[in-house]
DNA sequence: AGCATACTACGTACGCTGTACGCCCTGTCT
DNA sequence: AGACAGGGCGTACAGCGTACGTAGTATGCT
């Protein structure tokens, strides 16, 4: 009979109790996995280059993860870590929550890759598993089923995503030069055929204006309006 | 001088004047690309693979797609051809919304990949456009500047991808079972620590409660907010 | 009519990826 | 002291995206 270790990295032990003592740690590895994410984007993260940023073998990594999956949960839980989290609720459960929030947007400017990343993963890390704690903890006074507290803390953390990726996404349009050139002929070519009359409406009233200076407000404006519905 | 050919694949005609007529089209392409994604997810997506199943050499296909993210490109406005959607508002602004939200379900739980990519994709192709016009059709008569209009359309499609996403996730978790075993052993093992008093009574009292029944039903009550906030 | 041009089709090849396997070494338990 | 579980890692393999070059073909101009 196999020992047939867990798949899920949680459930193994970081070292165990024979063998010589590990040369690295999970927290070096995400580490180094993040720093590299952070500046070539998830793509640029192979285990060759975490490896050789780590001064170790490439299979070596494999002692420590059983797969490259796996890299990622230590990678979000590590970024999870990054919430600054005060101990407890404060008693202004609103405040809780877009404080939360606010550290959720923190952390995602820091580390773009993360909300397209974190859609796609069970997150429960330590880490995850104490941001879950406080939007409990704030949530104690809130009288609602078990599930429903679940649910509305997803479409929390998911409307944080959401607003980093578009945020992350912007970012990037306004970067490239020729795509922005790109993409305007694009539009104004579409506008054109009248095929899409309120569309045109839209993109020829917006040209000309300022776009929202102060994007933090934006952020509170919409995430405000989501903490509405959760103490709703 | 070069040309320059635009990185934007909706820039480019679909065929060229010059030259032998293509053998193939964006639509065949993209039709298998998708149904790839759709049996292997999208890391099963590959250039070879398109390419046998369309009985093309694998580097015929750089002539319809500068690269592989385009082609993402043409699946996702491939499955915005999907949404059924009314010639125009039929008066009812929110049951135009939530229609317009239960369309978005339907094609991404026939396309599980969709969510996570979407949201890393500035999604402009011309079915993607015609939801955009539809959208904004519906909220002419609202008195809103147009970036603010733009802005909620973004929480709208972000709020279906959410859910899509997440019931994808439950799906692929309730799959294998050994990871829900595992799952449980881990939660019961944090809960036990003490460090998560919320989350171990959470977890209790949802134990032998059964889950909500009708999915469609949370999504109503979900999206239904959201629309609320979108109207308001 | 005939040639230049611009395009399609695609075989080959390169550099990169994740990771299975096997070897040797190290620390702990019996 | 010996067995053994585990760490470290070099080699190797299948598969990836795609650059490049060659051959064939439909169009536009002269």
């Amino acid at each position: 009979m196999t020992t047939d270790r867990p798949e899920l990295i949680w459930l193994r032990p970081e070292r165990s109790a024979r063998g010589p003592v590990p040369a690295h740690s999970r927290a070096a590895i995400a580490a180094a996995a993040i720093a590299l994410a952070d500046a070539e984007g998830l793509a640029g993260v192979s285990m060759r280059k975490i490896a050789a940023s780590l001064g170790a073998g490439t299979m070596s990594l494999y002692n420590y993860v059983p797969a490259k999956e796996q890299l990622f949960d230590l990678m979000l839980d590590a970024v999870a870590g990054e919430w600054k989290l005060p101990d407890g609720p404060s008693g202004d459960a609103r405040a809780d929550l877009l404080e939360f929030a606010k550290q959720g947007l923190a952390a995602m400017r820091r580390h773009a890759w993360v909300p397209a990343l974190i859609l796609t993963r069970p997150t429960i890390g330590p880490n995850s598993l104490r941001c879950t704690e406080f939007f409990l903890a704030v949530m104690a006074e809130n009288d609602q089923p078990a599930d429903a507290k679940m649910e509305l803390f997803a479409m929390l953390n998911g409307s944080i995503c959401m607003y980093a990726q578009w945020e992350a996404n912007q970012r990037q349009a306004g970067g490239s030069e020729q795509w922005q050139r790109e993409l305007v002929t694009y539009l104004a070519q579409a506008a054109a055929t009248g095929d899409y009359p309120h569309l045109a409406a839209t993109f020829a009233s917006s040209i000309g204006q300022a776009p929202d200076l102060d994007p933090d407000a934006v952020f509170t404006r919409a995430i405000g309006r989501v903490v509405s519905i959760i103490l709703a």
